[in-house]
DNA sequence: TTGTATGCGTTATCAG
DNA sequence: CTGATAACGCATACAA
């Protein structure tokens, strides 16, 4: 009776310990709404709330017997641990924040469902938020991550995005940052996990060339956004390689949505000689765009090669079927976890730059110029 | 500096109280990766923890002057406030658990699109778990965000999902569960937001019958989910207002991927008789069954009539553009984020049923038969 | 208007 | 192997 005299002077309860045991049986609890918690185990078993705690997750120096008989009580009331508390405690909350420019892309989702997938395996979670393409939210999104005392943080970056000042508290506290697919243009010393656009856009760029093109248009996003500033560069890199003059007029940039695809479809069409290939900078906007040239009555790819990129479900299924690049999300989304939960274990500090191979599809879209109409 | 020992009674600092208010504005704070609490202000300052955690807030009862003083401080010491901790003591983390059964659907990713906006606007933020369509799955991403002391959750049950006993927890503790798109079968009197899937496809089937169909194939997904049994229900309710013979076999149960769908097509290929429509559950399925079709030389809609449900992004942009049902992703997440949030501010009992209104989106793909090839 | 004291539920440390 | 105690950082009832 001594003992539980102490609890009540720890915990200050209200109930009487007359009543306790009879209490702890009852329903009353769930009636009365007050949480489960090692205390009511400990009192119950006529242990410390130190020894509940530790027999909840098999602690080596607790007999066997105890651990049994705590979880088993802390079963039958239904006991649920208080992540908070806990996170409190250690500082370890097991919980990583992901902020991305939107969430409703084919890609992102695909993404994130890879890095929702890799964090519960290794036993974290994930809080997702979008920035908008807006440096405001995305810097409202840093730091109510960073007040919920994330783990690590996963960043791709809005458009707008110019410093990087809003992730210093991340920082300077060692919580590991890392940016997947858009990262920081310039020189800096962040972990990224991006793919090859350079390469890519590369890639694709010589196999229209090889395949009779000499007039291509690039059209891209936000150049700001080095995914799309590396595509063109490796557009840039084919051109020179084939002897192509480069001009700034080949490249528009648009916002690579279904109406900037019809429009720039519709511009295309009142340009005095019309390209005979277009590299888009993502599927969506090459289909609108093909879609509408079609409609126009511009064979494609007969009069015209088109590419696009990201692969997207759909890409295969349209006609003609669309040459693209596969952009490897659900292993993105996978590989940055991965990295960053490493990050979090080891306090690494040397950065993580990843590089993922993505995988050139060529298909009908493409097909060679000589095929060609009259 | 009486108060100054005091306050180290209290929170038992190993520093010595001559050195704090140096230490206080050097750089040794993040040196030593000391967090920047609401003590180390009051101490700066020389009031009250209490008075700093009310000034942070503007609390009414604290003067404009020491607010001010406070918040300045707050910002110079960088002092970024504890959502754990809070949380803990307030036993409200503005957290909301979200349950799909993948992230990576078109239609999901706008839903939780929409959700994160609103619940940002109001001051919440998302933790999103992913079932994989299995119950034991779900069963812990329940746990956890039970764990994690969510203020409401809201599900997508998985097509596994039998009994909802693993949230019983959220029930006996008045934490809000709210239902978004699949909702648990039979009599229950848990919330849900939904759309109206049996009217959608009663008015998608109705439409084909106008156009001249007799023979419809109905392709679906797994009939335990209310949203694909109502469809189908809508479905039978058409033809028997039509008077058309309902049999089971004019129902095939896929899992309305696009390999589904292009078996679905080949086997449809092989039947005596070509059924002279077909209503698809959804447009992935639809697209890629149109697609084959196409291929082996059937004319869409010339000879059979196709309809999808959901108004993917590509529906309208693919040959034949095809009719489908808008299922309006994003108002269903914003909805579901605000009337949750609701529950949870009220603390109403009463169940919300909030049924959507969906669009018919009528396009080529279910063009009248009378128009068919000969 | 401000301060005092205490608890939210957990775990780490130290002692036995 | 187990227990007592003190934090983790914040917010609130009560007192002044």
């Amino acid at each position: 009776m001594h003992k539980v005299k102490n609890y009540f002077n720890l915990r200050n309860r209200l109930r009487k310990p007359d009543d306790y045991y009879y209490f702890c049986n009852s329903e009353i609890y769930e009636m009365l709404k007050k949480e489960v918690t090692i205390y009511e185990i400990a009192k119950l078993l006529n242990v410390s709330a130190a020894t509940v705690s530790r027999g909840l997750k098999n602690h080596p120096s607790i007999s066997k017997k105890t651990c049994t008989k705590i979880q088993e009580t802390a079963k039958k009331l239904g006991y649920q641990s208080n992540a908070l508390a806990s996170s409190l405690r250690t500082s370890k909350s097991y919980t990583l924040g992901v902020i991305v420019p939107r969430l409703d892309s084919n890609f992102m989702s695909t993404v994130l469902a890879g890095m929702e997938k890799a964090a519960v395996e290794k036993g974290y979670h994930l809080i997702i938020m979008q920035s908008f393409e807006t440096q405001e939210k995305e810097e409202k999104c840093a730091q109510l991550l960073f007040n919920h005392r994330v783990d690590g943080i996963l960043v791709s970056t809005s458009s707008e995005s110019d410093g990087m000042n809003h992730f210093s508290p991340f920082v300077k506290k060692n919580i590991p940052l890392l940016f997947f697919d858009r990262a920081p243009n310039g020189k800096h010393t962040f972990s990224s996990i991006t793919i090859n656009n350079r390469k890519a856009g590369y890639e694709l760029t010589k196999l229209m060339i090889k395949n009779g093109s000499e007039n291509i248009l690039h059209i891209t996003g936000n150049k700001r956004l080095l995914v799309y500033k590396e595509r063109l560069d490796g557009f840039i890199q084919a051109l020179k390689e084939f002897n192509i003059p480069f001009s700034p007029k080949m490249v528009w940039e648009t916002k690579l949505g279904v109406e900037d695809g019809t429009n720039a479809a519709k511009k295309i069409l009142t340009m005095k000689t019309l390209p005979d290939s277009i590299f888009v900078a993502n599927d969506t906007c090459a289909i609108a765009i093909t879609n509408y040239l079609q409609k126009k009555g511009i064979k494609i790819p007969g009069q015209i090669q088109v590419s696009g990129f990201n692969d997207d479900p759909f890409a295969s299924l349209f006609t003609p079927q669309l040459t693209t690049v596969r952009y490897p999300g659900t292993e993105m989304g996978i590989v940055a976890v991965k990295s960053i939960i490493d990050l979090i274990k080891t306090k690494n500090k040397s950065p993580v730059k990843d590089i993922l191979d993505f995988k050139l599809i060529v298909r009908e879209s493409t097909d060679k110029i000589d095929t060609r109409l009259p």
